[in-house]
DNA sequence: ATTTATAATTATTGATTTAAAATATTTCAT
DNA sequence: ATGAAATATTTTAAATCAATAATTATAAAT
């Protein structure tokens, strides 16, 4: 069994955080492992028990959860992995595909000449990984990661940064969660490519235009 | 003082809801009449003896108002009324105008002929809300603000439902909190003139561009 | 005999109370 | 005036109590 008590002195630790916060990022996980089933119901007597704690951080990070739409919760009958339908699916998507693609467009039209050049240096690191004969899905994708993550934070907005990290957790609610397929490197390559080249231009619409169809891409990869 | 104890008939009611959940609307009331005022501590034992109830529904509530952006917890410290910047709030509003102005082109692009001639019917309600000599200020809001979110309910994405409405919410912390200024109630309305026609017209793209231009002069107005 | 409806039981969530841990404040000594 | 120790306040967690929904069993009717 997982052991959850904050063993740690809590003099070192630097940023403690509260039990409930711990709970959710389990709770997370196991739904992202699909340990526990979207539409499965949530026991909270048994996982309270499991984990051995009381009732009550359970429920608060119930109530987390359910606000980042990862469980579901009904009156009187308790929370339950939230179902995402395909229409769902396709909702988060867009709703991504809009907020990066902004985001992206922000950064062509406002940022530094520093940031601009690291977010050349991660393409550079992309172009590298995907090398012909040398391919390494593993890390491509991990840097594709950092890719996107790197151009939300320089657009600076943190409201938007929560809501795209709330919707890739539902997308990851579903099987088929990867938002890049690995038969299609080389074209993401392309398109990523693409934006870099209006990014360093700093046209902005242009940026965001190659964004959007980097994404409607991988949509229609994806179905 | 106010009384929160579900005294109604439980049977009676067709949607009961959880204490936390009443708890929770009452604080969103008091904040927004600011009431409890940005970077004010929320003292716990203080408000849950001024209703009645005990902490943990208390702290249930604040969980859900956390991941609403409009308190604010820190570890063993407790949780307070959030306070938004003038950053923030640009960025709050930059966020509305890109969902709203996506919803106002998908909207255009899927919307049924009935769901468009019901948009119709209110636009034309606002168009009589604003007749000059019989300027009825208090209707024009209401009206616009069922406009907005009938807009939205067509274009039928929850997951932008969820977060326009967190997004508003945030909005409300603001003194100057109001989408549309009384100042402006009749370019406000030649603005709100020029969507519909593209939107009657079918064009995504006009209407997602004319939403986006409404927003921005609501924002200059407001700044 | 089978199916449906109703009543009683059981299990689970919702809420309160109580106990423990951490932080902030105050007081006293240097 | 500054710093340390003690006190008080406040949050966090656990345990207890209450209410509701689901289930099962029983009985009646077709």
């Amino acid at each position: 069994m997982t052991k959850l008590a904050n063993s740690a002195p809590p003099s070192l630790s630097l940023a403690p955080r509260a039990l409930y916060e711990d709970v959710a990022e389990l709770l997370r996980q196991r739904i992202f492992k699909r340990e526990m089933e979207p539409g499965s119901w949530i026991d909270e007597l048994k996982i309270a028990e499991a984990y051995g704690i009381s009732r009550t951080p359970l429920r608060e990070a119930l109530k987390v959860l359910a606000a980042e739409g990862l469980v579901t919760m009904k009156v009187r009958r308790g929370a339950y992995v939230t179902e995402v339908s395909e229409q769902d699916l396709s909702d988060v998507y867009h709703l991504l595909s809009l907020l990066e693609s902004d985001a992206a467009g922000v950064v062509a039209a406002q940022a530094s000449d520093a940031q601009v050049e690291e977010l050349k240096a991660l393409h550079k690191q992309l172009e590298a990984a995907a090398r012909p004969g040398k391919l390494d899905r593993q890390s491509f994708f991990e840097i594709n990661e950092r890719f996107h993550m790197r151009l939300l934070a320089i657009a600076n907005n943190r409201w938007r940064d929560q809501m795209v990290l709330d919707l890739r957790k539902v997308m990851k609610l579903n099987r088929h969660n990867s938002l890049l397929k690995s038969g299609r490197i080389q074209e993401s390559l392309a398109e990523h490519r693409a934006i870099m080249e209006a990014l360093a231009a700093r046209d902005a619409s242009a940026t965001v235009q190659r964004m959007r169809e980097h994404f409607r891409s991988g949509l229609e990869a994806a179905a």
